[in-house]
DNA sequence: GCCGTTTTCGGCCCGACTGTTTTCAGTCG
């Protein structure tokens, strides 16, 4: 899967036509970057199917990047990047990256001054070099050596889980001021955050913005203005804020959700119908006058959509199916009956059995399982035959302890290098749960790892494939298998895929989800718990799942305990 | 460079904040 290579090169693309002040084209490379990345088919399979003439159906693809993106996938380069990267030195690149840095500015620097790169760069702000010239001061200055420290330490995109605990005490905090919602890529649950954005309701702007910027754990003030401030948090997150009319708070909440291409879109209807549309309002271009404002549900009505669910707001399709009325109904947060995925002190996690057991009752489920590692993750102190057996006697124990819940008795099965589970059937027989997943040999060629799953599949044997390409974000990679070869054989067996809840796994991803989903693929939503805090994370796979486009009736475990019990049986 | 219910040319989302300015360009989201 080539695509976030090729995202990369046009995202290159971009940025080098900005720094040479060319108008217009950046925006265009960036938006086809955006697609491709975001795509779960891999693009060099898209060009196999129909070549360019495929690739142009993309969206924001047309005949000049489709040809680059083939003459990419053909050379692995493309000469019109290097005539490029000849024009602009690396250093002009970097340097635009900083904060507070933009193309023009980053154009000057290396063109007056001479710096080509981030070192060069410090040593001209601490000599007092860039304040001297037209249109930089001793701020500029100052800000671009902060900016460079943070550079790097390295600003990478934070997990869900982070940005949406910050977020959540950032809401806490702001309420005596107002109505305080985070609005952003964490209202819309993306798997990673890169900042946070606060709208607060309240009438008076300046005690929310004397508070926000004075808050304890503020590093840093980037900005503090009548209605906006951005500070650096202690935890090295970004967050923004911002005071509105409550008059406003829909539009406002509507606008800055996002994401940029989806509000680009809605706009785009909304000049259409002769209005515009900002964070103050639908407003009609004629008369100036509000269209909607107070609630979002408003703003998209009278642009003619029905409500469009946060987590589908990525112009990957919600506008069109909106437009037809063919938007899904999404699994809701409450959905869920049963977790079927964690460990205990069994093999690696924090608990005891019992204590799982009775965290799943707190939470009000109807059924759990509890499935320790299998014998080859020694590492994780799998369980061989003998502890299997006397784990279901345990746990046949807990059930009489328990008649509220049915405790299932699982395992998390690894799936050999073969294929092959890490049980003989007279064991598997036993459980009522088996999530078969990969935790070794992880870096097989595709042909190998897709036949590998293909093979654990047919074995007769398997609930669900567990986290199933193995990806940790920002640090692993996914697996290399066929996805939608794996997805078709799990839906005529029978067999679901997990979406493991896990913030670093969040595996499948949103974009695999849909299309599995769409090749008939059922799923599993789990926690992977290794302790019983972990069964909180269960919003994050929801949350994934809903980025998925998924309805509760793709999900088994919104079935109730009999019916449940029923999909499950092998 | 892309795109089309104002369609093959001429738009392309829109506004806040900052620094260095005396009216605005650049940057950011």
């Amino acid at each position: 899967m080539k695509n976030q290579e090729v995202a990369k090169f046009l995202y290159e693309m971009a940025d080098l036509l900005d720094i040479l002040g060319v108008a217009w084209k950046p925006n265009a490379y960036r938006r086809a970057a955006r697609t491709i990345e975001m795509l779960s088919e891999a693009i060099e399979d898209v060009y196999a199917r129909g070549k360019t003439a495929a690739l142009k159906d993309l969206p924001g693809v047309g005949d000049a990047i489709a040809s680059k993106i083939e003459e990419y996938l053909k050379t692995g380069s493309v000469k019109e990047l290097r005539a490029l990267e000849k024009k602009v030195p690396k250093g002009v690149d970097e340097m635009m990256h900083v904060q507070g840095l933009g193309p023009k500015k980053a154009w000057r620097l290396y063109h007056e001054l001479k710096i080509h790169n981030l070192q060069e760069l410090e040593k001209a702000a601490k000599e007092h070099r860039i304040s001297k010239l037209e249109g930089f001061g001793e701020k500029s200055e100052s800000e671009i050596l902060q900016s460079l420290g943070l550079h790097s330490a390295g600003q990478a995109r934070r997990l869900l889980l982070t940005g949406l605990d910050t977020a959540r005490e950032l809401e806490k905090r702001l309420a005596r001021f107002g109505t305080a919602i985070a609005a952003g890529s964490v209202r819309r649950r993306r798997e990673t955050i890169g900042d946070i954005d606060i709208l607060v309701s309240a009438s008076k702007a300046k005690p929310v913005m004397d508070y926000f910027t004075t808050m304890p754990d503020v590093q840093r003030v980037l900005a503090k203005g009548d209605t906006k401030s951005t500070v650096i948090l202690g935890n090295g997150m970004q967050a923004d804020v911002r005071v509105l009319d409550e008059k406003l708070f829909g539009a406002a909440l509507q606008y800055f959700t996002g994401s940029k291409d989806h509000n680009v879109k809605v706009r785009q209807i909304a000049i259409k119908k002769g209005y515009k549309l900002s964070e103050y309002g639908l407003v009609s271009r004629k008369t100036d006058r509000i269209i909607a404002a107070k609630t979002e549900e408003e703003v998209y009505r009278k642009l003619g959509l029905p409500y469009i669910e946060p987590e589908l707001r990525e112009d990957s399709g919600e506008i069109e199916a909106a437009l037809k009325g063919r938007l899904p109904k999404l699994i809701g947060y409450d959905d869920l009956r049963g977790d079927c995925h964690m460990h205990t002190t069994w093999s690696d996690g924090e608990n005891s059995t019992e204590d799982m057991v009775k965290a799943a009752i707190a939470r009000g489920y109807d059924y759990v399982a509890i499935t320790d590692h299998s014998k080859s993750t020694v590492i994780a102190n799998g369980l061989d035959e003998k502890r299997v057996l006397k784990r279901i006697a345990e746990i046949d124990k807990l059930q009489k302890k328990y008649p509220q819940i049915a405790i299932l008795k699982g395992s998390e099965c690894d799936i050999l290098k073969t294929g092959e589970l890490d049980y003989k059937p007279a064991i598997l027989k036993q459980l009522d749960v088996v999530i078969a997943s990969v935790h070794a040999s992880m870096k097989m060629n595709r042909e190998d790892m897709t036949k590998r799953y293909l093979r654990a599949i047919d074995s007769g044997f398997v609930t669900a494939i567990g986290h199933p390409t193995g990806r940790l974000i920002n640090s692993r990679q996914p697996f290399d298998f066929d996805l939608e070869r794996v997805a078709s054989a799990a839906a005529k067996a029978g067999v679901a895929f997990e979406i493991n809840a896990n913030p670093a796994r969040l595996d499948l991803k949103d974009s695999h989800i849909r299309a599995a989903s769409q090749l008939g693929a059922r799923f599993l939503i789990d926690t992977d718990s290794h302790s019983a805090d972990h069964l909180r994370l269960m919003e994050l796979g929801i949350a994934q799942a809903r980025r998925g486009w998924l309805e509760a009736k793709d999900v088994l475990n919104t079935l109730p305990r009999q019916k449940f019990l029923k999909a499950i049986q092998r």
